[in-house]
DNA sequence: TGATAAAGTAAGGCTGCCTGTCGATTATTG
DNA sequence: CAATAATCGACAGGCAGCCTTACTTTATCA
């Protein structure tokens, strides 16, 4: 325990912010996703529609379960599942034993679409693992999923405030 | 090498692909600082003024060239610091020995908002120390830094092509 | 000195996400 | 069983953050 709030510091010349590293770590490697997707000639992919590709399963789901397992709103999600329907990657079906609900699923382009990222996530989880070791890699595994349990038991699973930066002072 | 290119599998109940992880320790971390300031009564910080703490030296800089550091464009740097100046938190002073430049510095009070960023930076440090261990948070640094040199040679300082969703396929 | 580059700015666009609200339907409960 | 509440998807509108294009003013360089 140096000093944990005395002088910070942080103009010393290589000094980097755990915080940075994730950051930029995770911007490259959505980067790269999406670089990914559209050298494969899906060229409409876009971040937003990650949040689909995270939570619907093959048998299909509905649009406000698949917004509250990834954190979005409900409308949020509706427009996102309504744009990847235009371009041909999703169908709805209603609901037969709920008729407010739709289910969502993939068309046999979208389970195209689909593959073809999630082969290249194993692909940069292998990349890793010859890179850093298995031992290393779980590591680092290991502290990414306890920095979020540490520090974000509020924003586990709920929509995220989004006036996190107006309001909640 | 089990099969980086065979049955994906990610819909195996718990299976979460490093890219989730990196993502949403991000977002944690970055919701926590934000936070934060909000807490410390510095409620008018938003995502966008980062690029300004993390670049902005003590002594003073150059809009352009924090811009360039911080990967985001000369005209978007502009804007957040104008913002920043119009809350008193920087001050723009015209550059003696260039008279197209101005010289973005901090105020009093900037420094303050600043100081209190960087501090909790430190006790974040301090905290993941403490509960992972030295060995294994340079670890961690160690792979996160390197999976940015892996994927994102392209990325690496350039303002990021943005248009990455529309165009590059 | 004239062409080229660089600093800052203005204007306008786009993505991703939010809130508020609504109609339709389904659950709940007095 | 009827009234009320909750849920699903959609429409409307807004906002943050970032980008591109297009200047103006000043520096630099051939």
């Amino acid at each position: 325990m140096s000093r944990a709030s005395g002088t910070p510091d942080p103009e010393r010349p290589h000094f980097e912010p755990f915080i940075a590293l994730v950051d930029k770590a995770a911007r490259v490697l959505r980067v790269d996703m999406l670089r990914h997707a559209h050298r494969s000639g899906y060229t409409e992919i876009g971040d937003a529609h990650n949040a689909v590709f995270a939570t619907l399963p093959p048998e299909g789901a509905r649009a406000a379960d698949m917004a509250a397992r990834s954190g979005i709103t409900r409308q949020s999600m509706g427009e996102v599942v309504r744009d990847m329907a235009r371009l041909g990657m999703l169908e709805m079906v209603p609901d037969p034993t709920d008729r407010r609900a739709k289910i969502v699923r993939y068309t046999d382009y979208g389970k195209t679409v689909a593959q073809t990222g999630f082969t290249h996530i194993l692909d940069v989880e292998e990349l890793l693992r010859a890179e850093f070791g298995a031992d290393d890699l779980a590591t680092t595994r290991r502290v990414l999923a306890r920095v979020r349990e540490l520090l974000g038991p509020e924003t586990a699973g709920e929509p995220l405030p989004a006036a996190v930066r107006q309001r909640e002072g």
